[in-house]
DNA sequence: GTATGATTAAAACAAGTGTTTGAGCACAGG
DNA sequence: CCTGTGCTCAAACACTTGTTTTAATCATAC
C-alpha cells in the first residue's frame, strides 16, 4: 500500500502542480483528490517542496537521457564533420514531446509543469533543479556551436534561450490555445514538427550586423 | 496622499509579482515595504487580484497602443504591397523592450511578471487579462498572413504561439541567464535585435509539408 | 470655528497553510 | 501469543492568508 500511495500522491501532484501552479496547489487538494491523508506527504516526502523535486525528477531524469542518447546518435552519424543542425535540435526537443505522447493524455499536465518551473519557484530551488540540465546544456552548446560556427558565444546563448522559451511556452500553453483549432493543430508531433523548423530556422538566421548601440529606433 | 499611496503600492506590487510571482507575493509583503497599511490595498484597489490587474494595466496599455502605432506606420509604407516581416516583427516585439528601457532598471521586474501571467493565474482571469491583447493579436495575425502567404492559418499561429514564447521566456528570464555573460549580451537593444532576426527567421521558415519552395521566392 | 468626506491606522476576522503529533491498524518474524 | 515495523488516520499545531471592521486622522469647504 505504500508504494501505492506514493504513486497516487506523485500522479495528483504532477497534474495539479501542472494545472494551478505550485504555489497555488495545497497539499490537502493533492491528498483529498488522491484519497489519501494530508500526512501521506510529510510522511513519504518530507515536504511540500520535496514532493515537487520528486515530481519532476520522475519525469525529467528519462527525458534527460533520452536527449543525450538522440545527440549522441547524431554525432556518431556525423563523425568529423559537424552533425546536422535540424537533427541537433530534433535531438533536444523531441523527447519532452514524446515523453507527453507516451505517458498518455492525463500527464500532459507535466510539461505545463516544465514551462512554469521557471517562473513559480524560488531562485534556490530554480538552481537545485537546474543542475540536472547542466549537462545537458553544456553538451548541446557544444554540439550547435559546431553546426554554427559563424556565431559567437553569445549570439549562441541568446538564440538558446529564443528556442527554450518556444519551447516552455509551447509545452505550457500550446494544447490550450491550440484547442480551438482544427486537429492537426493539436497533434504533438505536428507541433514538435513545427517548433524544430522554426527553431532550425531561427538559429540559422544571418547574424546581426554588431549594431554599435545606436542604429536608428529613434522613438 | 491618496494618489501616492496608490502608486507607491502599484510600484512595489510590480516589482515583487514580478519577483517572486503572484500567489507567492503576501498583501503584507507589499503593504510593509511600501510603507503603508494592510487594509489600504483593499480600500484603494478592491482586492488582490484587482491589484495585479490595475498593474498590468498600467504598463500594458501602453504597450499595445504602441504595438499598433508601429504596425500602422509599417503598414502605411508598405501601401499595397505586402509589408515586411521583419518590420511587422520588429513592431511587435519592440516596445516591450523599449519600455524595459524607458522606465528604468528599477521597473524591470514588470517584464517578468508579463512572463508569469501565463502561468500564474487561473484560467477565469487570464481570460479577462487576454481582453487587452485581442486587438492586437488580430492585427497582427493578419499583418503577418499577408507578408507569409505561403503559411496557411494552423502554422501561422503555431508559428505566433513560439514567437511570444520565446518573447515571454526572454523577458523573464533573458536578464536573469544572461547576467553572467557579457556586457553586450545583457544589453536590451542586442537582445532584441537578436529576437526579431531569430523570429524573423522562424517565421519564414519553409513550411513542412508543402512544396519545398525555392530559396528566396523572389517578391 | 465646525462639519464633511476622504484617507489611514490598529485590530480582529474567518479561513486556509504546511507540518507535527500520537493513537491506531495490519502484518511480518520471534 | 507478543513485539516490532511500516503505514494511515484524525486531530491539533503554529502561522499566514486576504479581507473587514472600527476608530482615529487628515484636508478642505462652509
Amino acid at each position: 500500500m505504500a508504494i501505492d500511495t506514493r504513486n497516487r500522491i506523485l500522479d495528483v501532484a504532477e497534474r495539479m502542480f501542472g494545472e494551478r501552479g505550485f504555489p497555488a496547489t495545497s497539499l490537502r487538494d493533492i491528498t483529498t483528490e488522491a484519497g489519501v491523508n494530508v500526512a501521506s506527504v510529510n510522511y513519504h516526502f518530507g515536504s511540500k517542496e520535496a514532493l515537487l523535486t520528486q515530481v519532476l525528477e520522475r519525469r525529467c531524469k528519462p527525458i534527460n537521457e533520452r536527449r543525450l542518447e538522440l545527440l549522441d546518435a547524431v554525432e556518431a552519424r556525423a563523425g568529423d564533420e559537424p552533425p546536422e543542425l535540424e537533427a541537433i535540435i530534433r535531438a533536444f526537443l523531441s523527447p519532452p514531446f514524446h515523453a507527453q505522447r507516451d505517458w498518455g493524455d492525463k500527464n500532459q499536465g507535466f510539461l505545463r509543469l516544465v514551462g512554469r518551473i521557471h517562473s513559480e519557484t524560488n531562485e534556490e530551488f530554480r538552481a537545485t533543479f537546474a543542475k540536472q540540465f547542466d549537462v545537458v546544456f553544456q553538451r548541446f552548446t557544444t554540439a550547435l556551436g559546431h553546426a554554427l560556427p559563424q556565431l559567437d558565444e553569445a549570439d549562441l546563448r541568446r538564440r538558446m534561450l529564443f528556442m527554450v522559451g518556444s519551447m516552455a511556452f509551447t509545452m505550457s500553453w500550446g494544447p490550450t490555445l491550440m484547442s480551438r483549432g482544427s486537429d492537426p493543430a493539436r497533434d504533438p508531433e505536428n507541433l514538435l514538427e513545427s517548433l524544430v523548423l522554426y527553431a532550425a530556422a531561427g538559429m540559422a538566421a544571418p547574424v546581426p550586423a554588431a549594431v554599435p548601440a545606436m542604429a536608428g529606433t529613434g522613438r
